[in-house]
DNA sequence: AATTTCACCGACCAAGTGGTCGGTTAATTT
DNA sequence: AAATTAACCGACCACTTGGTCGGTGAAATT
């Protein structure tokens, strides 16, 4: 039990490492060297725990990735009522953490999604999955609102579920260069005015 | 003359496989080796007319991507009339062509841009700088709609352009996925519906 | 005809790369 | 106390990387 806890320990270590410099300087730009050296430990000990750099990669997709945009975008919209507002909420504050985030490269999925896109099936299928989750819990948020009264009937709860997603990748990848505060705003006015053609008026 | 010719199509000759090899496996996924191999050219080819990996690189921004992205995103929206239509139709078609491409790896300035992004800021300047025209002939156009009486005057032409390219980038990652033809009608329905609320109606 | 220049060749280099493997050490089991 | 095992070490391997450099043949200059 002690020993298995140990073993967690270690894995966790390089894994939060791992995805640390992999985010910063990418997967095909970070060796096991870079990561081990960041942690003294050595090769023996990276190969003991994990099969390869692809298997290390997709337990870190598995362990932290995953959590993280659960964390951030999914658990925030679960359930809730207004489905307009929690969605304005959530992307709002998952660009507030991300702004003040002063390390920020992006958001975690749409990079490794550009990065393994086309090259990588196994690993780019894990990535889409996640996304996959987020964009059902978005348009099942819709529908409901939908019956709730919140949303109007006529709209296409898929597409207003990608254009978010779309959106939402986007700016994040802008907010890198700098300004990030300043294309947050902007972003979030727009967001409301597009949010706001959704809501479900009062009938006359 | 006829020196500088051979010269000129050698040159472009490697910048075109480049691209292609770097747009399809990334640049640090790509070796200089891979290029000449496509090519049947030597090592001594490649650094007699490039100082560097970088250095060509660079090249292949300003001699094919500038182009790319003037040819299908710029070119189309200058000068026309309606912003709002003539935007409409430039992603449009940017959408149609990607669609229709079979080997599609998403938005070029995007993948590069996210792959560059805080790792090699010289090149990261370059491709910013491309998307900072388009930028500001998006704001151009629309300010210009403004005073045509196009785009209702209460909007912010800077937030739209933003929010314009960030939806378009993220949707053309998306794309990369598969069921490029449904995410684009989706995307083309929501882009619409977000753009009519930027229409300035006639006053009652 | 002799010389210089252009465009290109390909062997070579140091510095990595992911991955292997025969140890070693401290803790558990027996 | 002896044997086993989990966790880790680090030298080593074949291979690839970006980049160098002394050539070479054909074309242009002289």
């Amino acid at each position: 039990m002690d020993k298995n806890l140990k073993r967690m320990a270690t894995m966790h270590r390089m894994q939060v490492a791992g995805l640390e410099l992999f985010y910063e300087q990418g997967y095909y730009n970070t060796s096991i060297d870079d990561i081990l050296k960041s942690l003294e430990l050595s090769k023996g000990a990276f190969y003991y725990h994990f099969q390869s750099k692809e298997d290390f990669f997709i337990s870190i997709i598995q362990n932290l990735i995953v959590q993280k945009v659960y964390g951030t975008l999914i658990e925030p919209i679960e359930g809730k009522k207004n489905p307009l507002v929690v969605i304005e909420n959530s992307l709002e504050n998952a660009l507030q953490t991300a702004e003040h985030n002063e390390m920020d490269y992006g958001f975690v999925l749409n990079n490794f999604l550009n990065e393994f896109n086309g090259r990588n099936e196994t690993i780019s299928r894990y990535l889409r999955d996640i996304l996959k989750i987020w964009e059902v819990n978005l348009i099942t948020l819709l529908q409901k609102g939908k019956t709730d009264g919140y949303v109007a009937r006529h709209v296409n709860s898929e597409a207003v579920a990608s254009f978010l997603i779309s959106s939402y990748m986007g700016i994040r990848t802008l907010m890198v260069e700098g300004s990030a505060s300043q294309l947050r705003y902007n972003y979030m006015t727009q967001l409301r005015g597009y949010l706001n053609s959704l809501v479900q008026r009062e009938l006359a």
